[in-house]
DNA sequence: ACAACCTCCTGGGGGC
DNA sequence: TGCCCCCAGGAGGTTG
């Protein structure tokens, strides 16, 4: 799934065509992804405008003019689908009911557009809540700092880790320190930095945090850049790719040589928790 | 409170 | 070709 940049790139997809635009009307394939859709969803979506289209972590919220806000996630395999200007025999048969494959949402667009939320794994979910109760919904409520910006530092870190026994990797998984990390930026992060994934978090003094606070604003900055990361699912809303993949220093590279000059050392896979790190034995410490 | 699992679900790839 | 097992970008819930 999508991690912070590739629901950003999401994000800069969708808004041209989403905003300022009204949705006719809402197709809805089940009643469910991860969680049930809210009650009345395609009913309530109807008529409105999105006025604007923002993030937060990795959550796209869409403001309707009726005061409400649209949350969406991506879950791990989520995408939508810009078509513009339906034409003919198609748009018809698709308001008749016909979805493709884990087509599971459509918004029909006074444009003429149609927007798409296709989901084979239905980890995703929406959500609708008033606008001004958005920041007390249980899944933002309790989101930490975007890494985008200049709050995330090294004192930060260093007062977020401060006593904690997990894995710097857990730590930085862990959406209510830093909002918006995955299992990929974290493993890119933790190699510019020079730590290893498996170090205590209360173990780095002070200049690694900097280090390391560093890396991840630099590591999602240029990933956003790039267009995000396109691994199995993730495509632009144009059908497009995001190249990120192909500057990972380490995620998925394992048995290859470090790249970082003079190392030589060789990048491992491991596991914690479940889930693959990626690590350069050598210089990762 | 914390940390290490397990779970939801489908599809792709590798090994046999 | 098929089958079976493992793996996948998330994150809430359960266990100890």
């Amino acid at each position: 799934m999508p991690e912070l940049p590739e629901v950003e790139t999401v994000r800069r997809g969708l808004a041209p065509a989403f905003e300022g635009t009204r949705i006719d009307h809402v197709m809805q394939g089940r009643p469910d992804l991860r969680f049930p859709f809210p009650e009345r969803f395609a009913d309530r979506l109807a008529g409105q405008t999105v006025s604007h289209l923002g993030r937060r972590a990795k959550y796209l919220v869409a403001d309707l003019d009726g005061g409400e806000s649209l949350i969406m996630h991506l879950g791990m395999s989520g995408s939508f689908r810009v078509e513009d200007q339906v034409t003919g025999g198609d748009s018809f048969h698709h308001e008749r009911g016909k979805l493709a494959a884990h087509d599971h949402v459509v918004f029909h667009l006074q444009s003429g557009a149609r927007i798409t939320y296709n989901d084979p794994r239905r980890f995703g979910f929406m959500d609708l809540v008033e606008t001004a109760r958005l920041p007390d919904h249980p899944m933002i409520a309790r989101l930490g700092l975007e890494p985008t910006g200049n709050a995330l530092d090294g004192e930060f870190l260093a007062s977020s880790f401060a006593d904690k026994r997990t894995s710097l990797k857990a730590a930085l998984l862990d959406q209510s320190i830093i909002a918006g990390l995955g299992n990929i930026y974290v493993s890119e992060a933790l190699w510019r930095a020079g730590l290893r994934p498996e170090r205590e978090a209360g173990s780095v003094d002070l200049d690694g945090l900097e280090q390391l606070a560093f890396a991840v604003r630099e590591v999602i900055a240029e990933a956003i850049e790039a267009g995000g990361s396109t691994l199995r699912d993730h495509q632009l809303t144009d059908g497009s790719l995001g190249y990120f993949q192909h500057r990972f220093a380490v995620y998925d590279r394992a048995g290859e040589p470090c790249p970082r000059p003079g190392c030589g050392g060789e990048i491992q896979r491991t596991v914690q928790s479940g889930r693959s790190s990626f690590s350069c034995t050598h210089c990762q410490h």
